[in-house]
DNA sequence: TGTTAATATTTAACATGTTAATTAAGTCTA
DNA sequence: TAGACTTAATTAACATGTTAAATATTAACA
């Protein structure tokens, strides 16, 4: 209910506005055909997820702490991209089932330094072989030139868009 | 806490698991890829969504419904994917603000039919100018081809994975 | 026709995304 | 060194995604 800067309209854009381009066609934006790839996608893994009791997100921080072995929260939250709150209660979570540890930087206690468990090194490092091959099953489906296609295009598109702010 | 199928593990996949792909492969797979490039998409279109105080979701609720005049709920939800839970509670909100309407179809009680008030296709009309306008930007800085190539890749690959179960 | 199965929507419970506020700790500077 | 920023993480409040359960209505059918 705000409205603190109504602003000009742009000068016209379609002749009529709210169906310019067909009945169905919200169905096909750019962001809505995001989405679906990505559902599409996270539920090829859910199977694995199912199986070891994670979300996705979860997974993301599981797989990432163990990769990186220790490392603090703000860095977890950038290269997984979960936004800090988020991960604030993921790692809670985790900290409860054990899968996770977390302890306070001794250099700046600011700082919260995020490691795995020997449970969740464990856990991880039997998911990520499943995990593995399905990823190599969805390059095999879909084309692995493509799938690395898709892929530039879609680390150019964010480029692009964050360029334009 | 499940665990109802462990299931046996594949094969083998990798020498090490947990960092086979570097140290930061994690940020780069493509449901986070996916992921980013959905954010930023959308983050193009939050100042327009700020200003008329909605939400993504929210704003495809209002859009479809205005482009199709009159549908049901479930309707309305397979054509802007999302869930029927999601479409319950956002219908709520948009109800209570006067921008949708909602009554029973006379041939089915079960269904509801979703339509748009006067106030919410006023919005809708002007606010979707905005919207269009931005969409051409942004076709224009990334390229209308390649735009259009990865429109058609993302539809490929969320056929090729619901192909796949 | 009465019982059962299917359909449409809502509600509940929990996890996450988002923005803003809060808390704690470090840094900078007059 | 006190006071004012800055940074890191958490908490709060609200909207949404997801799964399962509950409700209501319709369809099927013996």
């Amino acid at each position: 209910m705000n409205k603190a800067n109504p602003a000009p309209l742009p000068a016209r854009a379609h002749k009529s506005a709210g169906h310019s381009h067909g009945l169905n066609a919200f169905s096909h934006t750019l962001p809505i055909r995001l989405l679906r790839a990505r559902r599409a996608a996270v539920n090829q893994f859910q199977p694995i997820f199912r199986q070891y009791n994670v979300t996705e997100q979860q997974w993301r921080v599981l797989r990432m702490v163990t990769s990186a072995g220790s490392m603090t929260a703000g860095e977890l939250s950038k290269s997984i991209f979960v936004s800090m709150p988020s991960l604030s209660r993921i790692m809670q979570s985790l900290e409860n089932r054990n899968l996770i540890r977390r302890r306070s930087d001794r250099n700046d206690l600011r700082k919260t330094m995020v490691s795995p468990t020997r449970a969740g090194q464990t856990m991880v490092a039997e998911a990520a072989l499943w995990s593995d091959t399905r990823y190599r099953e969805i390059a095999e489906w879909f084309g692995k030139d493509r799938l690395e296609e898709l892929q530039l295009l879609l680390d150019d598109l964010v480029q692009t868009l964050d360029q334009h702010r």
